[in-house]
DNA sequence: TGTTGACTTAAACCTTGGTTTAAGTTGTAT
DNA sequence: ATACAACTTAAACCAAGGTTTAAGTCAACA
């Protein structure tokens, strides 16, 4: 197996070390080896998990909820139901919110519309 | 024209009142009018624009940008281009965003379909 | 008349998600 | 041997976006 530093591994995701210090201590990546002087290596495993936890982020779970698939992981098969649950719940919220992003972006093209083409005024200038 | 009060302009947004306090305080929502007894009233224009400022903040634009924006728009006609151009940014952001998110729904999904297909391990399980 | 209920304010407080700092250790190149 | 770069830690710090608190005002109802 392969291992790679801390600088390697925040440059391979684009993200601060300090982030994967902080991931570390808020026990999103758990069991990460050190070498002799102590300093961290990231197996292949730990950043396939690191780019879960990314995944996760990237659709807007907080932390604690993070942490909490992360220590079902932790416990082996017999979490699968909840983690399977989770995620399912989670998808649903990453919908929602998309759907409203979708939906407020109308909101936003209609803004661009009216500033387009016809020069009109804002909330505060319609009479 | 109708006015209506804090409570009512907080029921139909389904927003805390201290959140339209915070707003007003921040300046996203100027020039709200009072009743005799020093109470807020709510004008349809304000209301047309306190949908404006969630429309953004739905869409995860920074409370100093929305006042930005708010503030061009008590400067007149001639801050248009201005507002038309931040839209237009703020539109790429958001259907950067929605990629991202998208994106990332793919790998909830995979771990959906792991779950449930497979009843296969996690990463610290993969061997 | 007095006591609710809906409002007002300023200021303090809170959580989230990091980032920065200060001080120390180690490995390698000169 | 020494200096530099890459790492380590705990703790302090920060910004964003509100929320809560404490103390007060006012209108209407019993």
């Amino acid at each position: 197996m392969k291992y790679c530093s801390i600088s390697e591994a925040a440059a391979k995701f684009h993200i601060p070390e300090s982030t994967l210090r902080y991931y570390e201590k808020k026990g999103l990546l758990p069991l990460i080896e050190r070498d002799a002087a102590g300093r961290r290596l990231y197996s292949e495993n730990q950043l396939s998990l690191l780019g879960t936890v990314i995944c996760l982020k990237n659709t807007h779970m907080p932390i604690s909820q993070i942490k909490q698939y992360i220590d079902w992981i932790l416990q082996g098969d017999s979490t699968i139901e909840r983690r399977l649950a989770m995620m399912k719940q989670h998808k649903q919220a990453v919908l929602a919110e998309i759907s409203l992003m979708t939906e407020s972006l109308q909101g936003i093209d209609f803004k661009i519309n009216r500033y387009t083409n016809h020069q009109s005024k804002g909330e505060l200038g319609q009479s």
